[in-house]
DNA sequence: TAAATGTTTAAGTAATTACTTAATTATTTA
DNA sequence: TAAATAATTAAGTAATTACTTAAACATTTA
């Protein structure tokens, strides 16, 4: 999971909102598409991004693939985040 | 200073390089340009980005042009994170 | 087993992004 | 004031990204 995927994942507004909707519970692919004005298959690439990110993680149920956030990569970049509101100079690679 | 332009300016590794320069001090834009194998208006337009997304502050003294973090708004950027390692269903827009 | 449903993969395209070199602007110094 | 230095803007291009529709795959249900 380098950081760099991590901020790619980020940097789409799409991607931000799914994530946003499953801070309030697991969904399927199609409960999510149902969220976006934009074809089933666009989100399912947009999922898989997230999915190589693993900022979500997919488990299928049946017919179905529930997603659900892993929250523990977010704390990755809040890792990288914090650097900045530190005393100058400290490296924490 | 909209999140998207935030994570758009993020989702760069020579802008999150340049970031991590300037944790250590204070630079003109040619000191940051020695750092990457990149023509010195390619770290411009870079800086540029970083600059409009408020992630850097930039002061002209003389010819020189000093770039410093703008520590403030990393913390806009953490705001958005943490809501990813609260409780499910709270709402913090 | 055939049809329906949920999801992903494939292939192509339009839009965006990250670069390049050349030219321009601003400032300092000989 | 001309030449040198620092930085940005302009213009063009290659690479990447975000979509689309069509096809394929997986599972369930009639």
């Amino acid at each position: 999971m380098a950081i760099n995927d991590l901020f790619k994942a980020l940097s789409d507004e799409t991607r931000r909102k799914i994530l946003d909707l499953l801070r309030f519970g697991d969904l399927t692919a199609g409960e999510i598409a149902i969220h976006f004005d934009m074809s089933k298959p666009g989100i399912s690439q947009h999922l898989s991004v997230l999915k190589n990110a693993e900022l979500v993680h997919a488990s299928k149920k049946g017919q179905y693939v529930y997603y659900s956030l892993n929250t523990t990569v977010f704390q990755e970049v809040m890792k990288w985040m914090i650097q900045f509101n530190q005393s100058k100079g400290e490296n924490n690679d």
